[in-house]
DNA sequence: GTCTATAAAGCGATAGAC
DNA sequence: GTCTATCGCTTTATAGAC
């Protein structure tokens, strides 16, 4: 295995990093190649749909990575408390402690959402109900408990916009802090 | 003053809905004399510096609503319950209750806010710093009230992702109630 | 102050050789 | 599977008439 960029799947990460720097009108297919290091004709190869469809493939990847890294302990892991901790262990690392964008994040904003309509609705919709059920498995009741875990996802997308408005690591470490209290805190009173 | 679209001042509004939609990058001119109905030739003329300046221009614009519609009141209103209230009313409203996106957000998440690091910086820490200041009035000690303050604004750029991703208004208005019950709740237990 | 015409560069995408 | 050359179009920006 010894090669360097070659395959699609070692594309990907590439193409997320710039998306996430430059968001998907920004990213243009001659950055694309000096970022992959693979020319047009190989990147159309992989990729049919062009950029519509790197972007598409950064998306799954995202989603699967997720998919595995966040929602399904969140939902399986025991007890709930480790689950959440867990969660927000792999934010922190897969953020950057804030220097990392949300892909998702930076799609949904502009027209791009409209594009992926369903990719980006699905992600923020798996996660809050994957969050919500730990809540619930740690005794907070239904309702709430969905509440509670809209406020954390939306609090942690917030935060990456603050961070890095400020470009400032510590501003997003703050508000994971925050957000990790109120995950495993008593209701706060009406 | 009959006349249709033709100062500097009224055009600027027009430019915020489009790089908003678009951001910087997605907004073409081309689309920019559609909406505006100003050829380039007179988009030039009011804005020398191109596409550029538009978005300063813009910038600029929603900086000084925000200072005189939020900022100062927060700084200034009394009791500082009625000056939260406010916010949040001017927050809402501004916002179109989730169905309009943060300029200044949708900026500072890709590259564009390495052209206007300062606009986009001073904004949220003028917002931070007026809001914790209102929360220090109201009793809250000054090392929490920043921190409440940051948690607040935050999580009402998160919403603002949130409710777009699932195209629900119904999403911000929730993040909002919360925020609002904790900008004048009492201290959550450590 | 507005317009049209135009320039030069960059865009996404395709063709076809190797 | 990768490359280069090229297509047609759009981009930002300018020039100059009115």
């Amino acid at each position: 295995m010894v090669r360097k960029v070659l395959e699609r799947s070692d594309v990907i990460p590439l193409l997320g990093e710039l998306f996430r720097e430059r968001g998907f009108a920004g990213a243009s297919l001659s950055e694309i190649t000096k970022r992959t290091g693979l020319g047009k004709g190989s990147l159309y190869h992989h990729f049919p749909d062009g950029k519509e469809g790197m972007a598409k493939a950064v998306l799954d990847d995202v989603a699967a990575w997720f998919e595995t890294e966040v929602f399904a302990p969140l939902r399986e892991v025991d007890p709930p408390d480790e689950a959440v901790a867990r969660m927000f262990e792999a934010v922190d690392r897969f953020f950057h402690s804030g220097r990392r964008v949300c892909l998702v994040g930076i799609f949904a904003l502009d027209d791009t959402r409209d594009h992926y309509a369903e990719e980006v609705r699905s992600y923020f919709a798996a996660w809050t109900r994957a969050l919500a059920s730990t809540l619930e498995r740690s005794g907070v009741d239904t309702g709430r408990a969905h509440d509670r875990a809209e406020d954390i996802v939306a609090g942690i997308q917030g935060a990456l916009v603050l961070a890095r408005s400020q470009d400032d690591p510590e501003v997003f470490m703050r508000a994971l802090r925050r957000l990790r209290a109120r995950a495993s805190g008593v209701e706060p009173p009406a």
